[in-house]
DNA sequence: TTCATTTGGTTTATATTATAAACCACTTTA
DNA sequence: TAAAGTGGTTTATAATATAAACCAAATGAA
């Protein structure tokens, strides 16, 4: 009856990141910092565990002098959060 | 952007225990085990978790000579509940 | 130039949460 | 009356989330 939520992205940081990288091709570190209102230590945490997962792609490289990370949702981040979406919906429709 | 979702219910058994009582008059212990798949111990403790914010009442009694807990959701506890699917839906709707 | 500040993060420590395992009181069955 | 079952609760542990502390490089001010 209640499918299991996938726990990587049942997480309020985890999901709003996902949110965000859905439909725009890439976004830095700090639009997602800002889109999210997450402290930094707590996105850099976050970050790296969708990565593990393989749900995005983060890459490091620099803007000028200053140190850039980019993220980008995988097409495996899609489909997760897709399912997620499915599943979920079996918890709230009535 | 995201609104903070209410981590009362951003929890997949209780989330799962709010559904089954939403739309029924109430229900027991064993039912509510039986639709969530979940463990006694952790039933029992989110039970007691969503009894204390007021969003289920929980009225033990007997059945027989057999204790018998049977569960109610409250006004609070459906409102809580139609909340956390606004909220939800800035984070999965696209 | 040198010291303080800012930028862009990461690492680590702590608090919170979820979960399972152990337990308890009572009842039923053999 | 002893063993097993019912209906849970309590407690210990594992997992997670979060904030605080930290670090390196760049920039700005004196």
């Amino acid at each position: 009856m209640f499918k299991k939520l996938d726990p990587l992205l049942h997480s309020e940081l985890r999901l709003a990141v996902m949110s965000v990288l859905i439909g725009v091709k890439e976004a830095d570190f700090n639009f997602i910092k800002e889109q999210t209102q997450a402290t930094a230590g707590n996105l850099s945490v976050q970050l790296d565990k969708l990565a593990q997962a393989g749900y995005i792609q983060v890459e490091k490289g620099f803007a000028g002098k200053k140190p850039r990370t980019l993220c980008r949702v995988t097409p495996q981040g899609i489909q997760a959060f897709s399912d997620y979406v499915e599943c979920l919906k079996g918890y709230i429709q009535h």
